[in-house]
DNA sequence: TCTTGACCTAAAGTTAACTTTAGGTATTAA
DNA sequence: TTAATACCTAAAGTTAACTTTAGGTCAAGA
């Protein structure tokens, strides 16, 4: 496939592509005479990976380093299992973080449609805990602490 | 509270602080005659509400917005509103990004486990699908469809 | 023949969200 | 009294991850 085919299929803009290739971060983009490059299922595999280790918050000078491991063969496998094992856990954790920041937003949708019910936010503003329906609460506290 | 503790409370360095401070994300920082900061319960609460829709993947423009519409009163409240609401589907696509991230990398887990236990790759980088446990297959397919 | 489109490189520019620096004030501890 | 701390501002610097620009090759269609 040419640059152009990959990023359409993957949706992902030209110069990136080129950018990731030039950053190291692809091993092994074939070129033909004219060097231009021919990318592989493998090549597409890798960008897909990238795509998915970026997105869970890795940078891309660790992936590269990744990409290394792979070209050095079996004897980084442990490496590279590590690095995932780790990755796993990261993205749990933001999943959690998120999970967490969600409730927060729920509240506040709460918040905003009695205040929209009332016309102003006076009342909803000044609720005690206790006045706040339970599950609303549970949101909110959850949070807060 | 002082700026110092403040920073200590919520974890965020003094000069962040002073940075939004300075961007117009916190409304009403009160300052004494020799012109120090200080936050009251509002602003703490601010300020967890930034951390959270930062974390969410919201911008620091946006968020000034935001508070800009708070300043604003009342007739701001639908605005605000459908700002939640909108956040909301963000973080829901967010995380369901993040768990398909997370099929990926739990499919990587276990090939390198696998790898591991050979001592190489080949035995597992050649596997056929159907050769592949269904728990794990399912991980993979999720991910690469 | 000429021009349009897909590819190439090297290098400069962009953006967000800080972070650091340089220089200054005011209070407290030894 | 001096020296350490905690605060202040304005402005420059940093970093990651692109993105844009400028200039060039090559093949196909009108």
């Amino acid at each position: 496939m040419t640059i152009g085919e990959v990023s359409k299929k993957l949706n992902i803009p030209i110069a990136t592509l080129r950018f990731y290739d030039s950053e190291g971060l692809l091993l092994n983009v074939k070129r033909d005479e004219a060097g231009i490059r021919h990318f592989d299922e493998a090549n597409i595999a890798s960008l897909r990976l990238i795509e998915c280790l970026k997105q869970s918050g890795m940078q891309l000078k660790e992936i590269k380093e990744f990409m290394n491991w792979c070209a050095m063969g079996d004897s980084t496998l442990n490496l590279r299992k590590e690095m995932f094992i780790k990755q796993k856990s990261n993205i749990e954790a933001k999943i959690s973080e998120l999970k967490r920041a969600l409730s927060l937003i729920e509240y506040k949708c709460w918040y905003y449609d009695e205040a929209l019910r009332d016309g102003n936010e006076s009342r909803v503003k000044n609720m005690k805990l206790d006045e706040i329906p339970e599950d609303i609460r549970a949101k909110y506290c959850g949070f807060n602490s």
